[in-house]
DNA sequence: CAAACGTTAGTTAATATTCACTAACTTGCA
DNA sequence: TGCAAGTTAGTGAATATTAACTAACGTTTG
């Protein structure tokens, strides 16, 4: 379990990967956001990568949540749309977890770090998998394309589009505009 | 001009960033890769941050290629599919591109370098956005979705695509999968 | 034509700064 | 009163960069 510290600790961490990179997470760094002094971090870390851990981990719930959720839909289609309102809606109310999406990239020095993303990832792709093979087989969903096809696709264009909205500083609404491209994305692969 | 020099270390930087990401692009490292010493680097660069500049630079430059060789094509179909098949070329007999085609994460903390990614995007995003327009005039691409949404799933595809392949140690053939990648597009898309 | 001069590209050694992390001490509270 | 959670003051290692110097080569000029 995790003291209200540690949950602390993997906010900040959070929030500093979103503002600076992970360059900008530093011990230091961290603890003057908490507003305590350095050592004083290990008192609830061993170390800098399992602070990193915790922070995977916690997106790894967070996004078994969303599937769970999702999976309450009935629907091929609906359940998609479900799983971008969630990804919208969460990301929209908390920018700091989108630095976690896009992870893959600063994990990589530590193979435990690493490993962790890329299977967020792969689970990711494989569970739109199985949604999109389930639609098509009940007809919702179009098959003259392989479903794994689709799942990158539609995985893809999400991931671009939560890129796009952080790179214009959330520039505009990802609640409002993304249930607009959440709709082009159904009619793409609607039958 | 860049002088022979000044390519070996914007190559080597490449390829450092591409097997151990930002965090492995030290002068120590890259001069180690050249095998010359740390501050001989400095005779060719001004500092760390011009040599990721001239790294951004030459991405930049190669995007512009395919461009315009993609412009020679007849028909916006054919255009995406010739703009697909030069990533994938490009990418899988130099792998180490692959690094800057995600490198919005990696450049975060120097503002010059962060503008130049996301530059880098955007332009992307509105030359496909051009290219699917001109195609939904002329018939050929679908108008039930808006272009700049069409170019977000073209885009996003590609990226989370070659990102997989990457994820996968090269793992795939990506000219030969990516082909087949590029069917599913074109069938979404046309009209 | 050859010596003086300047440039280019390298070297070793040292710089200040930042990094993650630790030892030892103090404080507040159940 | 004992322990959890904090502090101050440090550690060694790594970081980018600079200082001072040199070998090799080209160019200008007496």
């Amino acid at each position: 379990m995790q003291t209200a510290r540690q949950i602390e600790i993997v906010e900040a961490a959070l929030s500093l990967i979103n503002e600076t990179g992970i360059q900008g997470l530093t011990i230091k760094n961290l603890s003057k956001k908490i507003g305590i002094s350095e050592p004083a971090i290990y008192r609830h870390y061993e170390n800098k990568v399992e602070i990193l851990v915790a922070v995977l981990d916690s997106f790894s719930n967070f996004m078994g949540n969303i599937k769970a959720n999702v999976e309450k839909q009935s629907g091929s289609l609906s359940q998609i749309e479900a799983m971008f309102s969630a990804f919208f809606k969460a990301f929209y109310e908390n920018p700091s977890l989108v630095a976690v999406i896009f992870s893959e990239e600063l994990f990589r020095n530590e193979p435990r770090l690493s490993d962790k993303t890329s299977e967020i990832i792969n689970r990711n792709i494989e569970f739109l998998s199985d949604v999109i093979r389930k639609g098509a087989q009940q007809g919702d969903i179009r098959t003259d394309v392989p479903a794994n096809h689709l799942a990158i696709m539609v995985m893809g264009t999400l991931r671009l589009y939560v890129k796009n909205w952080q790179l214009t500083g959330a520039g505009f609404n990802l609640k409002v505009e993304g249930e607009k491209l959440i709709r082009s994305v159904i009619i793409l692969i609607s039958k």
